[in-house]
DNA sequence: CAGTGGTCTAGACCACAAG
DNA sequence: TTGTGGTCTAGACCACTGT
C-alpha cells in the first residue's frame, strides 16, 4: 500500500475505505470506541481516521447515530437534461423523496421578475422543498413559479409531489433546463441547518432557468437548490452548439 | 454573535474571520501557539479553530511555515468564456503565473484524437503545466494539443508563457471553449502532490475543448484541469440558446 | 537554530439519539 | 440507560521551513 511513511490515522482510513467497499450503502460503521479497542490507538487517532473518510465523501456521521457507508450519487447538469431531482436519482440508482417544507404565494419582487420574465408584482408560487436520496438529506430547494401558468397549483402539488410530475400531468408543461450557474460556496448558516451540516462546510450552489419548449419561451421555474458534495456528485457539462 | 451555545473552537473561528476580514492576503496569522496562549486554551482548540478556517476556504496552512490568510478569486467556466487562465486571474484581481512542467510529443492514443478531431496515431503535443494565483499553488493542467496545428511549438513556448498568448501571437489562433465538463472529486494521489495537499481532499476537475472559430471546426486544445477549491471559486455557467 | 504545524496519547465531560 | 460522536485538557515527540 505504500503507506510506510504515512500517518497512523491515514493508513487505517485507507484500510478502512477497502474495507468500506464492501459493504452496503447507509450500513454501519465500527465506532471511534471500537476502533481505538481494535487498533489499540487512542480515540483521537480513530476519530482522525474517521474523519479523514468523510472528506473522502465516504461515510457520514452523526451525533448520537453513529458513521454510516455513504452514497454519492452523480447528477448531472447540462443545457437540455432532465431537470427532475427523482428521475435523476432513479437513474443513478437511488431512491428519490421529497419533502415540501413551504408554498406561499405572493407579488414578485424585481429580481424575480426578471428572472421569469414577467411584470414586478405578478403572483408567484414560492416552494421549498428539501431533497433525500435514500431517505439522507440531500439538498433543498427554493423554487419561483409564475402564478398565472399555475391554476390550481396548491391543490395539486402534494407534500412528496415531484414538481416535474404535477407540471407534466396537470398543466402538460415538460420543462428543459435553459440556464445554469453552479458554484461550491460556504453553506449559510440557514442552509447549514437545513441540510444539517455541521459547521460551515461547502455546499453546491446551483441556480437554474426552466423553460417550456412549446411555450413560447415563457419561463415556468427559477429555482435555486443548496446540495450537499457528500450527498450528490455534481457534474455540470455544456456544449456551445447543438 | 450567538455563538452562546456554541463550541469554543467555533466562536474563535468567528472571532478570528472578522480579524482576517480586515488583513491582506497573504499575511501570516497568529499561530496554534499564539492563540493558545491568547485565549488561554490548548493547543488542540486552538488547532480547531484555524482547521475550521482552512474548512471556510479563508486561510490556507502548511507545515512548518504557517497560517496565512487566503484569497479563493472567482474563476468563470462558459460557453464562450475566455479559456485563458492568465486573463481570467487578473480580471478577479489576482497575478497569475504559470510554470511548464513538461512538454512532449507522442503519437495520439483512441481517446485523444477522439477528443481532437484527429486520427490515431497523429502526432500531438503532450503540455503540462501549474497554475499559480499570487505565487500559490492553485491547479495543474494537462493540455493534448494536436501537432500540425503548431509547427515549431516548442520553441514558441517558454516555460511561463500563457498558451492562450503563444497561440493568438504566433498562430492567429484566437480559442473559444465550446464543451466543458466539471466536477468535484476527490484527488488522486499524484494530483494532490502537485497541488501541495495533504490526505485527499476534494478539487474540481475540469475537462474542456478550446476551438478556432476561424479554423473550421478544428479542436485547438483538449485539458485536463485540476483546481484547488480554495483557491479558485469555480463558477460554471450555461444558456441553452445564444 | 527556533518556530511552525502534524501526530499521538490518556484521560475527561458533554449533548444527542435510540431502545 | 447505553452508546454515539463532539469537545477539551495537558502533556509529548516529530517533520518540516526558514534563518
Amino acid at each position: 500500500m505504500a503507506d510506510e511513511g504515512k500517518p497512523r490515522y491515514q493508513t487505517i482510513a485507507n484500510l478502512l475505505e477497502q474495507e468500506l467497499a464492501l459493504l452496503e450503502p447507509g450500513t454501519q460503521v465500527a465506532s471511534e470506541h471500537e476502533l481505538a479497542k481494535r487498533f489499540g490507538m487512542n480515540r483521537l487517532t480513530a476519530k482522525a481516521a474517521l474523519e479523514e473518510l468523510e472528506r473522502r465523501y465516504l461515510v457520514r456521521r452523526s451525533k448520537g447515530r453513529g458513521t454510516y457507508v455513504a452514497r454519492r450519487l452523480p447528477y448531472v447538469v447540462s443545457p437540455g437534461s432532465s431537470p427532475s431531482w427523482s428521475a435523476s436519482v432513479r437513474t443513478a440508482g437511488g431512491s428519490p423523496s421529497i419533502a415540501t417544507v413551504s408554498l406561499t404565494e405572493r407579488p414578485a419582487s424585481q429580481a424575480i421578475a426578471d428572472k421569469l420574465k414577467i411584470d414586478k408584482g405578478q403572483r408567484v408560487f414560492v416552494l421549498v422543498r428539501r431533497r433525500f436520496i435514500d431517505d439522507l438529506i440531500a439538498g433543498c430547494t427554493t423554487s419561483y413559479l409564475p402564478g398565472d401558468l399555475l391554476p390550481r397549483f396548491r391543490s395539486r402539488l402534494s407534500d412528496d409531489a415531484s414538481l416535474h410530475d404535477v407540471l407534466a400531468e396537470h398543466y402538460g408543461i415538460e420543462p428543459v433546463r435553459t440556464w445554469a450557474k453552479v458554484e461550491l460556496r460556504p453553506a449559510p448558516a440557514d442552509i447549514a441547518v437545513h441540510l444539517e451540516l455541521r459547521g460551515a462546510p461547502m455546499v453546491h450552489r446551483l441556480s437554474a432557468l426552466l423553460e417550456d419548449p412549446h411555450a413560447q419561451g415563457r419561463v415556468v421555474e427559477y429555482g435555486e437548490t443548496w446540495l450537499r458534495p457528500d450527498a450528490v456528485d455534481l457534474i455540470i457539462e455544456f456544449k456551445q452548439s447543438d
